[in-house]
DNA sequence: AATTTTTTCGCAAGCGTTTGCATAGCATAA
DNA sequence: TTATGCTATGCAAACGCTTGCGAAAAAATT
């Protein structure tokens, strides 16, 4: 009951013609006669052959596996853009592997080893927040394996990313809140070194300047996405001198906490105080005091879009485009869009 | 500037011996000489040499790679269970190739193809809402190719599986509620099909009659779990004739609907009509009227559970165990608790 | 019938690694 | 000195598959 599988030496055997026929008859090819070909797919067939991959992945030294590295699976953001990912993958004929490196730089040189030692195709990636030293990342480039970076993009140069412009969202979160006739508008902002905070930041200071408001530092705090950290800026924002009658979050759930903390303190949502954010996420149908927008940020589709992109790659460096040839990065700039929940 | 990868060959043509010797050397296999042992090193990180893992895989005819199909990634149960999956897999030194069917049949049956082609050492799958032939996955044990379902669990004898005990939470929301002085308690559960539906429903009577309340089928409906069939089911249980106080509901999302079904219809919620449901999202936290009270069916643990116990499976296997000789069938099952959420 | 063309197939190398076995060189014990 | 035992290394096969090239067989053309 020894069950090997059935390689296809035992086909060969059994019809008695030698492997490289029955190879080709397998693989259609035209040179096989068209009895010896039915023959084989039969046999084939009937023993439940299945060619090995590994043997096809080494031999070929292809792999059409693309190596995913995010923080967070199961965190909203990431486990759209990793459907976004995977389904696009399964399109071209790619499977994912993947790792999640919890945001610890340690986790994510491994991961890279790891996905380095698959020999997968290409990489996706979505770096931790506490990484700032990119060598790691660097050192893939000795390797002629192409990287694709999604939403947080490691600060170096000659690097492929798709991303999603947050100032325009932002821009459009302001004018949002401006139309509506708030004239103090506050940001509670993500930790600093984010990328995506600065694009925040920058959105809000161009839309005050247009629209002729004066920027004052003491309405943006940042904080490091806890809990405790948002209360703490949500209530310094509403007993400062200057307080806001509306505040962007860096995303849905940082509005969760700041609302909960503007009721701790009395205050009146959508009355005294408005919350504008990020994410769009689909619970804000159903909280009581969602965030009067949220900017969306297209998790799927970048994900998506890294795919195609990273595949595009892949396509190209077997096309015989040597890699000094390739001096064009991928620079995909997804926009962001705010979203109104229309409060009924 | 050909970037080709160094092999072996290469660290052996340089230093002039043997690939073998190369090989054993950065195995630090014990016999070879502490000199060329370190030459052999020194070299291999000069050149940056990394193992071709595919070349390995196929020479040894495994791939520490576990395969994952699911129906959804973005889902948050199954966004928590893969991330289990991944950080038991990535403790074990195994990878994760995953694939979503979308819940559809054709696309799992591919999945389980490319699963096989690619020689991973086990799967971990839960099932396609939509199945009902079950045929794929027995083909699996011809492979000799360990599954261990998880979650959705096909109905068929002699397969390895851990799921989250359904009754017992039920139960216990059921008691809850009666404790709460509620008498008439309706359920909106999920398409009739689901293993999971047949466990709330179970459980619902078993609580009933042990309440003894008698068991009205009147007061059970049957959703797809899309808002209209949720609306529809909330309305037909509010205007019945024997009108329930509160419901117990498939899952939040569906709670949520029915909660906005409910406010549409006038009802005062937590006091005309209560709802208690599975799932216990985080979100729970934040909305206006969450479920008084919600069943944890613990995804991640469930993620897991069962990648350990798949890799048992193979340590089994690897230690000679014949297949033969296994013969019990893990079923595991872990019990699911309700969380109150203690409406301040 | 002889020659060319086409069809159909086999040989063998190669992909990178591991590993059982053989074999040098060399020191130690008899 | 010779036999014995290590130590350190090399040889070669094996894993399953693809593919360039050559060759036999069959068919078509003179």
């Amino acid at each position: 009951m020894e069950n090997r599988l059935p390689t296809i030496k035992e086909i060969a055997k059994q019809l008695n013609i030698s492997v490289s026929t029955v190879s080709r008859a397998l693989h259609d090819h035209s040179s096989i006669g068209l009895r010896t070909k039915t023959r084989v797919q039969e046999l084939a067939k009937k023993l439940h052959y299945e060619p090995n991959q590994t043997a096809i992945f080494f031999q070929q030294g292809k792999t059409f596996t693309i190596g995913v590295i995010l923080p967070e699976l199961s965190e909203a953001f990431f486990s759209s853009a990793i459907s976004g990912i995977e389904d696009a993958a399964q399109k071209a004929g790619y499977t994912v592997l993947m790792g999640q490196s919890h945001d610890v730089v340690e986790k994510e040189k491994q991961l890279i080893d790891t996905m380095k030692k698959h020999r997968v195709d290409g990489l996706l990636i979505s770096i931790s927040k506490n990484t700032s030293n990119y060598e790691h990342f660097e050192a893939l480039q000795h390797y002629n394996i192409p990287v694709v970076f999604f939403d947080r993009i490691p600060k170096i140069p000659n690097i492929h990313y798709v991303a999603c412009n947050m100032i325009n969202g932002t821009v459009q979160a302001i004018n949002f809140l401006f139309a509506k006739g708030h004239r103090i508008i506050g940001m509670i902002n993500g930790p600093e070194k984010l990328p995506a905070a600065k694009d925040r930041l920058d959105g809000y200071i161009k839309a005050l300047t247009k629209s002729r408001l004066k920027y004052d530092p003491a309405l943006v705090l940042n904080c490091d996405l806890t809990k405790e950290s948002v209360c703490a800026a949500t209530e310094k924002l509403l007993t400062g001198k200057r307080r806001p009658t509306a505040i962007v979050t860096f995303n849905d759930y940082v509005a969760l906490d700041a609302v909960q903390q503007a009721q701790k303190m009395k205050f009146k949502i959508n009355k005294d105080i408005c919350f504008v954010s990020y994410a769009n996420l689909p619970l804000s149908n159903y909280t009581a005091f969602p965030p009067l927008a949220s900017v969306e940020q297209f998790p799927y589709q970048q994900g998506q879009k890294a795919t195609e992109t990273l595949i595009d790659l892949l396509n190209q460096k077997s096309n015989g485009e040597t890699e000094t040839s390739i001096t064009t990065y991928y620079k995909i700039i997804l926009e962001s869009q705010l979203i109104a929940h229309d409060g009924k």
